[in-house]
DNA sequence: TAAAAAAGTTGATCTATAACAATGTTGCAT
DNA sequence: ATGCAACATTGTTATAGATCAACTTTTTTA
């Protein structure tokens, strides 16, 4: 973790969702924040420690994972620009409850969290969008717990390629992760995570080439997804 | 489900831990409140249902539980006397993204949702407190996400009982759920929920009767919740 | 640009657990 | 009191998916 650069920043972190605009809060002074770049691979932020600030992705791809049993992580979802991380912590538990790592070079706008608290202490408006922001998370967790449970490869191979799909907004997209990295967002191994990929590409469902991924048949993919 | 009573009732909605008291709040109008009973098996709430009010365990035992494929449905916990449901939706999702069954005979207490959100609409220590609810509901769903992922059946049916034990908060107590609902809490089949019970209590890690239950050696049962 | 590390692939084997089956037990309703 | 439905138990079988192993390809680093 390198530190860029602690500059007064107006723009960046108020440019995520969930933050209002200077101008809607009518404040003069500019926000304080710091700026930091991950090179790939290097951890964010850990599990179980402090969050001492909110961050938010400027620019590159991070994954959010929790620590499993023996080396085998669960990603829960990929971070794009604009996410934040650490704002469940505003008002809720101090500590991380996952991980985040950089899939490939990150750069961050970090704010202090202690003054997130305070500039939002009194905003209700805020805190109903974190409310629903919270309320979204939960039932996405729910969700990702029956199919990881019930589903089977196919069926959960499927799933992550839909929700990546989505993610980027395109039927074609260059996966930002590995093939293993694939096995943890579907909680199965890497092995079996390849032989379904091929599986698929045989099926003329998905085109694939390396990283390269095209979803041909997403009706499909859909149906495999639902019925587990 | 019957509708028992429609009266004015000030202080069980209130004696929840989220909600303030009605002094500390400062005001004078009573509540009203619906009391509902609801007999055993019966469903209190529908997953994917409108939330319309916020629902208090007043007496009796229900599980929080979402549906899964094929009948095979998870319980995520067990809702005691003072445990509140649907405040999710208070400025999250307006619908319910899970289910509510009671486990035996039930009587709650109901709050339109509507009334709790003006009135506490720019009440920031309620937001908070929510926020912070929130946050550990979060941490406790990825928490068993894991434990419902990676460790094996006597892993998981330590993790339940342990979880059991902490909620009647006694070493010794009468299981409410039954044999099949352990298993669906613990995510395992019926028959081995069983079997790993009747493997403990071979191995004096517990004693059991029918529904009675004594955690012997709480230690190694914690040490098999951890490893898995 | 060579060497090392990381990532990807395919086949064979092993195993944990679900599913099936059959039967016993308890509790509730009429 | 009796019969039905829910609940509990134990043994057997089938299988999905992890693990192991060996190898190739790609990417990173020095």
């Amino acid at each position: 973790m390198r530190l860029i650069n602690k500059i007064d920043c107006e723009s960046c972190p108020l440019k995520c969702d969930i933050f209002l605009t200077a101008k809607e809060m009518n404040i003069q002074s500019k926000l304080e924040t710091i700026h930091t770049s991950y090179k790939k691979r290097e951890v964010i932020c850990r599990q179980n420690t402090f969050v001492s600030h909110a961050i938010i992705i400027v620019e590159g791809n991070a994954k959010m994972y929790i620590d499993g049993i023996y080396n085998r992580n669960i990603i829960l979802n990929i971070l794009l620009p604009s996410n934040y991380i650490g704002l469940l912590s505003v008002f809720g538990s101090p500590n991380y409850n996952y991980n985040v790592a950089a899939l490939n070079d990150c750069h961050t706008c970090q704010v202090d969290i202690e003054i997130i608290r305070t500039l939002y202490y009194g905003n209700h408006n805020f805190l109903m969008k974190l409310n629903h922001a919270f309320g979204i998370t939960v039932s996405t967790i729910m969700q990702k717990l029956i199919s990881l449970n019930q589903k089977q490869i196919r069926g959960k191979v499927a799933e992550s390629l839909l929700y990546l799909s989505q993610l980027y907004d395109a039927s074609r997209f260059v996966l930002t992760i590995t093939r293993k990295e694939l096995g943890e967002l579907s909680a199965i191994s890497e092995e079996n995570a390849v032989r379904v990929l091929t599986e698929f590409k045989n099926e003329n469902i998905i085109d694939m080439k390396g990283k390269e991924i095209y979803l041909r048949n997403i009706k499909l993919l859909k149906k495999i997804s639902e019925i587990g």
